[in-house]
DNA sequence: TAGTGTTATAGATAATTACCTATGGATGCT
DNA sequence: AGCATCCATAGGTAATTATCTATAACACTA
């Protein structure tokens, strides 16, 4: 057999004829005319090299191998049809594979978005990479995630960056620590307390360090430890003070405290950042447009919702 | 995704892009230009109607889609090969199905040719018919069967005929009868015996019949049964005198004994009928060779199988 | 950054395919 | 026998495909 000549045409005109056992109603059903169909089976037959139908008694019926190659057709005919279902599946979403990267201390907070979106979309099948801020900005250059969750988006032309969620940084202290009490305590006035804070790399503390040099600040005692868990544990501990997502201490708060501090929480805001030119994989996009119908009611964010459908509606534009 | 245009050439070429993940050594493995490999790829993106291929660090890596669809590949032209490699074992008789038509009394000696076949060829599927003469005819005019099994062998331009055993037609009796002892008794001393005979369709009664009428002797009784096994057993009981293949006996010779007539056996033989005109399955054909080889060993026919060779021949020049 | 290897695009062509209309030959039904 | 169906063949055309050469655009490497 030349398979290398078969086509999926031929094969679809075939198996109809061997379902009508009618040329001619074959042609009528397809819109093509009669000597057509016959052309095609002609040409299969060469393709094949062996004859597959003859004519018995007014009907067109196949031969032996005619049995088997339309078997055969069958086959082939629903596993493309099947492909064409996974790929309209694939296209709206529903289906397939994304990636996302995420800055440590959106993890807290998007767990909250991807888990139910999974459950929604339990075909969907998601890869969540988490580093620091460096680690992420290092991933973005290489272009290896199709969404990135970022407090400041890195400055690029490419780049769209929806805010869809407001990350209050709060200093926290040790459960019924002195500061506790207080009102308005000021920054000043804890400069002589020891800091635990995340890596320069990390978000949180460039925010943070921002924030400081801008006050013209600079702290006594400071202490470096990788991650948030870590950092609310020692802080409950006694080990000193922090500044953490509201995030961080809203889903675990045992023994530690937010300290009412001037001026905090210092607002800041997560951001889906995506590469304008980038297509995204539909599931990604059913991943933001899922994330646009929940930030109300999940977080309260009406200006998030606004954010985000935004970037939908350019995305949309982008293809 | 536009099936009618799938081509198997494009996934060939798109399997190979995927397993080298270099356009230009598909294009070298399978003699074409890159150029050529790049359209056909394009063209089967268009097809898809989504990309499927992205290039990554000089690799070309399938994208989601094109993995699925490289996967599809695979099974779809796999599925292709095993089709490509049952049309060989079709054609090399290997596998299919072919039916032959017996005159009852052939089934005798054809068991001892289809079994072993079978044996040797259990792919191969046969139907086997079985009637009396008239109703084989029947069949034969119709075009019913593959090969035919007579002993005389239906006059048609478009016949071919092969005698490939003899089937000597014997008068039996019952075991230790009068007639056993007698040394070449006549036809003519046998003429008050009441004779069991076929039904005038079949063959073993046209042949004795006309044998009768060219000697010009007529039986004074006969009865007609339609069986050559309930022949034998009537004969066994002392009903009568039949005329019988000597196969048929040869079988289960229980309670009957031939005769020793004279100008007995009456010799005629067996003929495989095939239609010229018709292309035989390649089953069939096997079949032929197959008895062709092991008719001397089976029945020490050297003519019959010069006879077969023959035939075999003749419809290897018709194709 | 120059060089090398790889892919994409453009432009051209021969072959093939997918169709059509017209017509002739079979076959089966009345 | 005559008529209606149905299929095959012939002949034609526009579209598509498969392929090439030449060249441009990239991407990685030294």
């Amino acid at each position: 057999m030349k398979v290398r000549q078969l086509t999926f045409r031929l094969l679809q005109v075939y198996a109809d004829v061997v379902r009508t056992g009618s040329i001619t109603a074959t042609a009528n059903r397809l819109h093509l005319t009669q000597p057509t169909v016959s052309q095609q089976l002609k040409r299969l037959r060469e393709i094949v090299g062996e004859p597959i139908v003859r004519q018995e008694q007014g009907r067109i019926v196949p031969t032996e191998v005619g049995q088997a190659l339309y078997q055969l057709s069958q086959d082939l005919l629903s596993r493309a049809d099947v492909f064409s279902q996974y790929l309209d599946e694939y296209n709206s979403g529903g289906r397939g594979h994304f990636s996302i990267g995420l800055v440590n201390t959106a993890q807290y907070v998007l767990t909250r978005l991807l888990g139910p979106f999974s459950q929604a979309n339990p075909q969907v099948d998601i890869t969540v990479e988490v580093g620091n801020r460096q680690q992420m900005l290092n991933r973005f250059e290489r272009h290896e995630d199709d969404i990135y969750v970022f407090s400041h988006p890195p400055a690029d032309d490419d780049v769209l960056a929806a805010p869809f969620l407001s990350n209050p940084l709060v200093v926290v202290g040790p459960e019924n620590c002195r500061w506790a009490e207080e009102e308005g305590i000021t920054i000043e006035a804890l400069k002589e307390e020891r800091f635990l804070l995340r890596e320069p790399g990390s978000a949180t503390r460039h925010t943070f360090d921002a924030w400081l040099y801008s006050e013209g600040i600079e702290l006594r005692s400071t202490q470096q430890i990788a991650s948030n868990e870590a950092i609310r544990l020692a802080v409950a501990s006694g080990m000193g003070l922090a500044v953490l997502s509201r995030h961080v201490i809203a889903d675990s708060p045992k023994g530690v405290q937010e300290l009412p501090l001037q001026s905090f929480p210092l607002q800041s805001r997560w951001h889906f950042v995506v590469r304008r030119e980038r297509r995204l994989p539909p599931a990604a996009y059913r991943f933001l447009s899922f994330v646009q119908g929940s930030l109300v009611q999940a977080f309260d964010e009406p200006e998030g919702e606004i954010a985000v459908a935004k970037l939908l509606q350019a995305l949309r534009a982008e293809r």
